[in-house]
RNA sequence: GGGGAGGUUCCCGAGUGGCCAAAGGGAACAGACUGUAAAUCUGUCGGCUCAGCCUUCGGAGGUUCGAAUCCUCCCCUCCCCA
């Protein structure tokens, strides 16, 4: 097992803060001790169904607790998910039902051993003791925290300022998190920067409850492909652990070079010095930030797809984009019958674009070939006979094959 | 319970009778350039049988030659007082 200074270090590696460190290190040199290991939780909101990269990135912090010894607890929010987290929503949101909850904690639990270690992960429910709370309890729980002070949160301040709803459920939402915390007697508790508050809560009621309070470590929010909102599949700035091959790596390939950095410190599992390697050739020059971004693209696909989808997806790229060449296999579709029509309108129905009126202005826009062919005139007559090979923008093509 | 403010196009946010398919920003898309779907610059960004026409500004009615803008009712949200 690691020194205390040594665990600490790489405990603390991408973290945003720790509170404290002090108590973590208490706690550490207790656990090399009685060579007893840290139970960490970090809880799971079972509210969106659609994994992202973001989503990953307590969990390789997990992992990293687990290679040094230690226990993960990974907890999955379905009782909370039926309130869902207020955290850094500017609107109530809606409640789930049971059954999508538990729906998207399956879809959750597929993916977490990609990265987490099997053998040493605890999976917990907060409906197990949730369900069991009664009204009694809950005013119990209730009457250990403030008005005031759950008011100060940020999101909850923003709200009130901007004269926008707070529901009273929300208000009930960090103190069940804070709760599971005292269920689970967790010594310490993960969770994003914009969790603080909710984690802090649990080290008040831990301490209410008469326990040692978590220590607790947050992990900065990943950003979008945009590179300045948080990922979130609402904002449209997501890469989804399903998205398929070419399209996971070529979103990696979109994001900002100033983000792949990031990217790289919070969800590659390459070593702190390989990584700064890395950095270094590609600053002086040496190296191009191209390929780096293609090493990162490629490790993503491999894990959550295969090594032979991530080789594809990051040949094709280099076809389509580099070479400008036609991608290996090029949609088909049967045409409509031997008449010409217009190929706005042939566009459109094909839903190459989103409409006729998108067809004309991309056309305008000298966006679209056919047959290699770049066309100006929107009403151009593509013939429904013969095979015809459409190609819009960068990435969209198709081929229409004679009926 | 009383008084006040507000709901605009994917998002934020201007617009308070015609000049509004609706400023500005963001996202997105396209073109140029390139080391990439980075960065930067430029353009587009409701629909259609496209130099014209049609449908949008919380919902339903109404006034007017004409409404996102005025009136009535309804739905939703916030603030102050109690």
């Amino acid at each position: 097992m690691l020194s205390v200074e040594e665990q600490i270090s790489i405990i603390r590696r991408g973290s945003t803060e720790i509170i404290d460190e002090k108590d973590l290190a208490g706690l550490l040199e207790k656990s090399i001790k009685s060579s007893r290991p840290l139970r960490v939780k970090a809880g799971f909101d079972p509210t969106a169904p659609d994994l992202h990269l973001g989503h990953t990135v307590l969990l390789h912090k997990m992992r990293q607790f687990q290679e040094l010894g230690h226990e993960a607890i990974f907890l999955v929010g379905d009782f909370t998910g039926m309130i869902g987290d207020p955290t850094g929503r500017s609107e109530t949101r809606k409640n789930l039902t049971v059954e999508e909850v538990r729906e998207n904690a399956k879809t959750y639990l597929e993916q977490v051993y990609k990265i987490l270690d099997k053998d040493r992960t605890t999976v917990a429910y907060n409906s197990e003791w949730m369900n069991a709370f009664n009204a009694t309890d809950m005013i119990g729980l209730a009457a250990k925290y403030t008005v005031a002070r759950m008011l100060e949160r940020d999101d909850f301040q923003k709200r009130m300022n901007d004269n926008l709803p707070i529901s009273i459920h929300e208000l009930l939402y960090p103190l069940i998190q804070g709760y599971d915390s005292v269920a689970l007697k967790a010594d310490v508790e993960l969770g994003g920067s914009d969790q603080k508050f909710n984690l802090l809560v649990g080290r008040d009621l831990q301490r209410a409850h008469g326990q040692p309070p978590q220590v607790i470590l947050t992990m900065p929010l990943l950003e979008g492909t945009d590179g300045v909102r948080k990922m979130s599949k609402s904002y449209g700035n997501s890469i989804g652990l399903f998205d398929p091959p070419p399209e996971m790596f070529g979103k990696i390939m979109s994001i900002p070079d100033t983000l792949m950095w990031r990217y790289y410190e919070l969800l590659s599992a390459a070593a702190a010095e390989e990584l700064a390697q890395l950095r270094n050739l590609c600053e002086s020059g040496k190296r191009n930030p191209k390929d780096a971004k293609v090493l990162l693209a490629r490790e993503m696909v491999e894990r959550y797809h295969s090594r032979e989808e991530a080789e594809r997806a990051a040949q094709e790229f280099e076809n389509i984009f580099r070479k400008k060449n036609l991608p290996d296999a090029v949609p088909e579709e049967k045409s409509w019958g031997p008449d010409p029509r217009p190929i706005c309108n042939v566009l459109a129905e094909y839903r190459l674009t989103e409409s006729t009126s998108a067809a004309r202005r991309l056309i305008d826009q000298g966006a679209v070939t056919l047959n290699g062919e770049k066309i100006s005139d929107v009403n151009y007559p593509v013939n429904g006979n013969r095979e015809q090979l459409f190609k819009v923008g960068k990435k969209r093509f198709l081929k229409i094959l004679p009926r």
